[in-house]
DNA sequence: GCGCCACAGCGACTTTAGTCACTCAGACAA
DNA sequence: TTGTCTGAGTGACTAAAGTCGCTGTGGCGC
């Protein structure tokens, strides 16, 4: 038996997305819900595939990304409990744009797209909120080709380092500190190229004192 | 006096966003709609502006786009009559994540948020609908993503020539003939570069017999 | 201990992208 | 006819980005 498992109801009631409904609303949906485990490093689905209904994460993180033909990624999103994964195709129909792979340890409740889509037609206000969560979406989308077309390696490492200082550091007498929490391999993917220039630039900021 | 304008309702019932409503919806939304009108160049919002309502372009192309601190533009999406721009900001209150300019003389039909958003809650087949057409949007930027972090310059100009043979281009004895329908210029920033080295490609292209 | 592995560091090199400075041709107004 | 403006072509250069190959290190299982 896998780990504790709250039950379905409380897993929806904590994702943003369906916050504002009734309990009544909750057990509805409730019983119309399938749970899924993944463990890490298991795909969820990957591009290209046709989708069949909704991902909404109870436990864990997912990566999102894309793969080029020479074996390189491009990381989307990285998303965690309570938020949903590849809402859209559910509604436009088309297949999945990207991966979806099981950082770690991955609980998810499943609801199809034609249940969901119905649920929508008859709760006006989740699909105002689903319209809110995909504007989001495409927010750190736009900024990410702001990235990778206006600014260097160099200074994308940087906004991501102060991002997870930002979320990770704790303050020492020197300055911020904090654990990189992946490998450089990882970081790669997040900014869109390889281990080695990772590596280089680290190694830049650090002889520039900055580390 | 504008060329010669065609009544709102007419405008409404033309757009991908809104169809499957009646008459008598299209008349009422119609009542709430206000119409601006552009000229080549002008800009119809810009990046971080607060966003006050839905656009939708009744005619003319709209080009939305980012801008960097040195100057360069990233063309991400241009929309033509019958589409709708910003849509997203709309629903999350959020600012403009980009500009928009008049690429000819625009007719737009205006929208309020608050409107807008009574609107869909009373049609939830509208925010399925708005669901889809800002999903395309996604995958699109999706597909930026992937040109940017993947491709060389090279191969992304090949592609959008493809495309634009596709939609432009007609029939010769010697393969397909279409004349660029924008400067190089125009064409650097769909790609995400300069000028010079657009010029440079095409005649590497054109060195190798592909043109 | 030994070998195996994944991750990291690093030097040398090639390719691509971007910058600068200039020339040229065509459009158009004075 | 000039002058001027804009878009385009181009050579020379710099600076990024990416590739290759090798080394080192620290688990971990046997």
């Amino acid at each position: 038996m896998p780990p504790p498992r709250p039950d379905l109801v409380t897993i929806l009631e904590q994702t943003a997305l369906l916050s504002s409904l009734s309990r009544a609303e909750f057990q509805m949906l409730a019983a119309r819900t399938v749970r899924k485990h993944f463990t890490a490093g298991e795909l969820l689905f990957s591009e290209d595939e046709p989708c069949h209904g909704l991902h909404i994460i109870a436990h864990g993180k997912v990566r999102i990304f894309k793969t080029s033909v020479n074996g390189r990624e491009q990381v989307l999103a990285i998303n965690q409990a309570g938020e949903s994964v590849a809402e859209l195709p559910v509604f436009d129909g088309g297949r999945y744009p990207a991966s979806a792979m099981a950082v770690d340890d991955v609980e998810i409740a499943f609801i199809s797209r034609q249940d969901f889509q119905a649920f929508c037609m008859e709760h006006p206000e989740v699909a105002l909120k689903m319209l809110a969560v995909v504007g989001a979406r495409l927010r750190r989308l736009v900024g990410i080709i702001e990235e990778l077309s206006f600014t260097t390696i160099r200074q994308r490492l940087i906004a991501l380092l102060l991002r997870l200082a930002e979320s990770e550091g704790k303050q020492t007498p020197q300055g911020i500190e904090f654990h990189l929490p992946v490998s450089h391999q990882e970081l790669a993917s997040q900014l869109g190229t390889v281990r080695e220039l990772v590596s280089r630039n680290l190694m830049r900021l650090q002889a520039e004192g900055l580390l």
